[in-house]
DNA sequence: CCTTATAGAAAATGAACGTTTTCAAATCAA
DNA sequence: TTGATTTGAAAACGTTCATTTTCTATAAGG
């Protein structure tokens, strides 16, 4: 269910695919985050992937599948960049920076417009489908406990003082980014934003 | 739209309305937080408020109309609640302990699961609905302004440093207060969310 | 080359949904 | 009491949606 293009490599009998699946759910990601689970129809599945009903359904087995399969593709592709925003830091305090940053860009403009598709997740589909709600709570927790272990890492690189509740802090970034995620949704600024992260960063001196 | 009870005082000719209208968005703003707008059904409507579609057509324009009659009847509830818990604080710096131990208390346990109707119409409606944006965005802006508030008033009497940012710091708040009630829909403890608000308040030292 | 298997495209299907219509019950005004 | 008016209840309607079916095209394997 990861890999796509049409490779040389040896491949079953039948017709081969016409299109690449990680760039088809990359697309249904900005439909999904756009309008949420609900409200997104097939039709609008088939308009912004560039399939067709059946190609789609010969991909996956229902929506439900097309939207699993894009939420994991997402966090995929999220988790790597914000890995690599965070490798640019030299100390804990400064990797966290990095974090914060990431998520500004993230919850302005147009991209904060689109939204946030774990955040959608969470409000519309934890209560209903337990897969969803497993994956939702597998990332804040994965979230916390990232930025917990920064914290940590500050706190022994000296650029952190010891006395911070590592834990606690890490709880409230996760708050904070998540709410940076649904301000967003309403039209902001990255000024605007990056002030938010300025004062939060104010919770580790 | 506003009063309900079948008082003795002046009403048109007709048969008079059985039901409550206010309980009943209260009714149906627990569906709407829970399932959301599009997964609420008019037939979950009428399990959750106790009438028949005959009933809640007679009383609203349609399906929406009930949304945002619940929305702007939870609006009115909460803010009430809220500037309650607020003035029983003596200092800026107490009200905002107040008020974000009031979000503590709805982003936990059973009322965490439940949701919030804004953060869910953020997510789910602003793209879609003008109206119910202006009214994200509204609530939104009322939240931010009155945390600037509070924030000005304890640089005022002396509880909070004169230094603070408190148009940002303001803005923090509702990032933080909104990503509470995303993370409470996961299921959480009230010593969790008190923890987080701990550690925010050291933004106002 | 011929069988097998999958992809893509379009039409068909069955269910669910929001809304409207219909009608009996209940109250007010005259 | 009579007529007007609205509520409450149930059935009916038309639409939309997710999914399945049907058929043709394209490739691999023996």
């Amino acid at each position: 269910m990861s890999n796509a293009v049409p490779s040389s490599a040896s491949r079953g009998p039948g017709r081969p695919r016409e299109f690449d699946v990680d760039e088809a759910l990359d697309k249904a990601v900005r439909v999904f985050c756009e309008r949420g689970y609900h409200a997104t129809s097939i039709g609008d599945l088939t308009d912004a992937m560039e399939l067709t009903q059946g190609s789609i359904y010969k991909a996956f087995k229902d929506k439900r599948a097309v939207f699993i399969a894009a939420f994991d593709r997402n966090k995929a592709v999220r988790n790597e960049k914000l890995a690599r925003a965070i490798k640019n830091g030299a100390t804990g305090l400064e990797r966290i920076r990095n974090a914060l940053a990431f998520y500004v860009e993230s919850s302005h403009g147009a991209e904060g417009l689109q939204g946030c598709l774990v955040v959608g997740s969470a409000t519309e589909l934890a209560i209903f489908d337990k897969e969803v709600a497993e994956r939702v709570t597998a990332s804040f927790k994965r979230n916390e406990a990232m930025m917990a272990e920064l914290i940590q890492q500050g706190q022994v690189d000296g650029s952190i003082p010891t006395g911070i509740d590592s834990k606690a802090t890490a709880r409230l970034m996760l708050c904070l980014l998540q709410g940076m995620r649904v301000i967003g949704k309403t039209g902001r600024t990255r000024a605007e934003m990056a002030a938010v992260v300025e004062v939060a960063m104010r919770t580790l001196t």
